[in-house]
DNA sequence: TCAAGAATACGTCAATCACG
DNA sequence: CGTGATTGACGTATTCTTGA
């Protein structure tokens, strides 16, 4: 990107910023939702599910801070202490108001893995590549590749490791790279291996089980050449000496602690959409509840004290 | 049609929580 | 208490919308 077009960026995004401020006065449900949660967490400590009083008198706090400038980030930071995580907050809403759906527990491995994978004798890590692929170790050694979109039989491919014996439990690692320098994809396995994409199906070797009809086959090898950049291979941490290796394995951990977390913040995000969706649908029917009981107390009224005009 | 702005999504960091 | 999970904040990128 050029510098002229970030300068556009930041100066379009600060723009935002300052929109988002005065949203939070015009009270737009949806864009308000952050400073709300925050101030929320102030005023009702961190382990309890906000109410609608409560969203108003934030609404109304928010007014007054805003009045008062209150807008540095640090203080802000320090204002903000953390609230309980979205699943738990509608989880304990859902046990409040029936009708509001629960968020599952590790939901997005469910819907984000194709059901062919899924099928699988319960791997133990399933990674996407990044043209969409699956990529999932089984316990055993065994990897499966899938496409999403294929069907079960077409989109799927067990490869098992002939060379290695079972990797120790939980320390199954597994990388990729979007492209090494011939063009063909790369996965990287335990065992200092490297499963490679074939370019041409009938190159598969003969200890792998070789995909069938037109599909991408894979081969696992000792990679040749160096790693892509920003792939850094395990190594077991007994044979760590030199101070490079160390510099390496922190770097893998590092970039390993990324991956993790580059996951997590779309899984967050994931759920606070949903819990977002949740609170607004929750809004309408309280708005409609709330109808009714006006139009009822008018009616009741009407009843009650009828006109008297003598 | 095009540029500017808005909306949305993503990756990263850091603070905090929750659990063993 | 250590460690992994969660999430707010921030900067950036991409896509959509809108007005000239």
């Amino acid at each position: 990107m050029s510098k002229c077009g970030r300068k556009k960026y930041i100066k379009t995004n600060l723009r935002q910023m300052e929109t988002l401020d005065c949203q939070q006065d015009g009270g737009v449900p949806g864009s308000v939702a952050e400073s709300e949660s925050a101030h929320l967490q102030a005023q009702t400590g961190p382990n309890s599910a906000p109410t609608l009083a409560q969203v108003v008198a934030v609404a109304e706090a928010d007014d007054s801070a805003e009045s008062e400038g209150v807008t540095d980030s640090q203080k802000r930071r320090e204002i903000l202490s953390r609230r309980p995580s979205y699943r738990k907050i509608l989880n304990e809403l859902s046990s409040d108001v029936p009708g509001v759906p629960k968020i599952e527990e590790e939901k997005s491995e469910e819907e984000g893995v194709p059901p062919h994978v899924a099928a699988m004798a319960v791997p133990t890590s399933i990674y996407q590549t990044s043209t969409g692929q699956y990529i999932a170790i089984a316990q055993g050694g065994a990897i499966q590749i899938s496409t999403p979109g294929s069907d079960g039989v077409q989109g799927l491919q067990a490869l098992t490791m002939t060379n290695s014996g079972a990797p120790p439990p939980g320390a199954t690692i597994v990388q990729y790279a979007a492209q090494s320098a011939d063009g063909t994809q790369q996965f990287f396995v335990p065992g200092s291996q490297v499963v490679v994409q074939d370019e041409e199906t009938e190159l598969a070797p003969s200890h792998m089980a070789a995909a069938t009809g037109d599909m991408p086959t894979y081969q696992i090898r000792a990679p040749a050449t160096a790693l892509p950049q920003g792939v850094v291979m395990a190594a077991s941490p007994g044979s760590l000496h030199s101070p490079q290796q160390l510099a390496e394995e922190a770097t893998r951990k590092r970039e390993l602690r990324l991956m993790k977390n580059r996951e997590a913040a779309k899984e967050c995000r994931r759920r606070k959409k949903e819990y977002v969706k949740c609170l607004e649908s929750r809004v309408a029917v309280l708005e409609v509840q709330n109808k009714k009981l006006i139009e009822e107390l008018e009616t009741l009224k009407d009843i009650c004290s009828p006109k008297t005009d003598v």
